[in-house]
DNA sequence: CTGAAAGCGCTAACAT
DNA sequence: ATGTTAGCGCTTTCAG
């Protein structure tokens, strides 16, 4: 039997809630006992857990989290730092993150830095006071100061859509620098030459494009075109990109597009214009959402898989945040798959002819 | 000067961090000064403010505002309910949301509830018990006991992306009811008699077109075809939606869609099939997303202003959060525009022929 | 403009 | 299996 407790909650500052110190008077235990009851059920003898839960359910009492983590130093809350949520490439990730975590119990804080290092910086600040238990970031490049803030407060932190060699802590992503050779290298092979590219100004589709750029020079080749737009890749920059390009029609061109979004835009103006693609054009996009395999004709693209780095991302955290700090550090590249579809079909007439 | 403090941070729970305390000390102030210099700048003297700031930098102080919030009672946290993060149609409300509460120093609180009023039940629990100052509602469908849990704990409360006559709190959405009836009338006035209705099995699009059906048969009109597919709208969908409806091309037939991308999938397969919108086939969307316009043909569709439903929402839970009691209850409509594009152009051939 | 004292509601740590 | 004690780090309240 627990000691009668001293009067509670009469001062100003109370919420004037249910508290534990209130359903452990009804129920005639100790409030750890119910604080037990909600955290480790499994300590708790069946009949008291009833009587607590009984209690618990009569009160309409609501834990309060904050006074928990405040106390356990555990907030059970992940921070989870986007460029947007306005760009779809993304959202599968955070889609599998949020609910993973979820079926641990971990409630996820949004940040969205606008694809800005230095945004991003002070949201990492805001993001700590707050306590979470991990962090997910999209993303390597981040300021000198965010990347010490992280690693001093030795909170895992799991950084995903990319690679580096130096990651702040867990890496789970692929390599855009890979994706534009890989690329360069599959186009080439199936005897593509002349190459425009379309991409928007984000910083790993530009990386994407100088990669596969390069790849190209080494084998004597420079794009005839590259136009680059700003702000979220939109159907409207394919349809425009297209239209800049039309001059070019005397020979086929392979149009890589940094989204498959741009690539949709491309095909869409294609048809508009009565162009055969790939006849005329060809066209290669990026992400290989879920329209791509159905586009007229269907597109080329690169495969990202969303869903597993949000799922991998969030297996990571919470592998980490049960304790096993025994597990090899984490730094897994998923890698990207090169899908051939229609949009880059060769045909009868042979690009190779252009050499 | 501020009496000697006693010893603090020592027993085995603390987190070993730097805190209000220690940065105090440093400063030669009380730990309430610290606590001033942080939220109420304007009240503490120059002189102590930059000294105060100059400990922080030094110490590399990060705030805690779990004990913040609980001292507090505020946590300057709003949740935000969606359904699915992978559906872009609410996209650009989430994004004004998290945006525009970022500008008044909220974060949000992310929870994902699947369209499942049961899921969003448990989710409202789990999100109670952190605090949240406001809580964002997609939708105004909820459970009873989801109800009455928001109420009894007078946290403000914003539904939005529909209407009702009983909202929990605030309310800012349009009528999907109206939109269906409004849609008919203006399809029946363009002289249109045949149609076909192409959906997923999304709630509030569902009721859509259960208000367009309504309207039509106030015209003595049944629609001739509905297709209902499962899951979030895809490209794919809209193409096999156009496929079954190929028997009926004996007579022009108006292509209703609950989704732009569902629409989209339509005209693809039409440009597929070599058959021409709107001739053959007209075709109406729903969201007005940021394809519609360039979509080929361009798309009519309706166009929702889901920006400014997460803007409003924003504004409306931060006026609450003021302390503005006394402003009138929000309760807003903000209505939607019928976009008529290509997709439903009308031809030299009158459709009105077939009455 | 600044400070002392007293909690906020919970749980870690240590009993029993 | 359950209880006692003592905080977690901050801010409210009330004083000066």
């Amino acid at each position: 039997m627990p000691k009668p407790q001293k009067p509670r909650n009469v001062s100003a500052r109370s919420t004037q809630g249910v508290t534990v110190f209130e359903v452990a008077r009804l129920a005639g235990v100790a409030p750890i006992t119910v604080s037990r009851v909600l955290n480790e059920p499994g300590k708790v003898k069946e009949a008291t857990l009833l009587r607590v839960r009984q209690v618990i359910e009569e009160t309409g009492y609501v834990r309060n989290q904050i006074a928990g983590s405040l106390a356990s130093n555990r907030t059970r809350l992940v921070a989870v730092i986007v460029p947007v949520l306005t760009n779809p490439i993304f959202s599968d990730t955070y889609q599998a993150i949020a609910t993973w975590l979820a079926k641990a119990d971990y409630q996820v804080l949004l940040g969205i830095s606008g694809y800005h290092a230095e945004q991003e910086e002070e949201l990492i600040d805001v993001v700590l006071s707050r306590r979470p238990d991990g962090i997910i970031l999209t993303g390597t490049i981040h300021t000198e100061l965010s990347r010490r803030r992280l690693q001093s407060t030795g909170i895992p932190v799991v950084e995903t859509w990319d690679m580096t060699e130096e990651p702040i802590d867990m890496l789970i992503g692929f390599s855009h620098e890979e994706i534009g050779r890989r690329e360069a290298q599959h186009l080439l092979a199936k005897g593509y030459r002349d190459f425009a590219i379309v991409e928007v100004d984000d910083p790993r589709g530009h990386r994407r494009s100088e990669s596969f750029i390069r790849e190209l020079a080494l084998h004597g080749i420079a794009p005839r075109h590259r136009q680059t737009f700003h702000g979220l890749p939109a159907l409207s920059q394919g349809r425009a990109a297209l239209l800049t390009l039309l001059p070019l029609r005397q020979r086929p061109l392979m149009i890589v597009c940094s989204s498959d979004t741009l690539a949709h835009g491309v095909l869409t103006e294609a048809a508009c214009q009565g162009i055969n693609v790939p006849g005329e054009f060809a066209v290669m996009g990026f992400g290989d959402m879920n329209f791509a395999a159905f586009t007229f004709p269907s597109l080329s693209t690169v495969r990202i898989d969303g869903a597993g780095i949000g799922r991998r991302a969030a297996a990571a955290l919470l592998e980490r945040l049960k304790g096993n700090t025994t597990s090899p550090p984490v730094m897994m590249d998923v890698g990207f798959t090169l899908v051939d579809r229609d949009s880059t079909a060769l045909l009868a007439n042979p690009w190779t002819s252009t050499e």
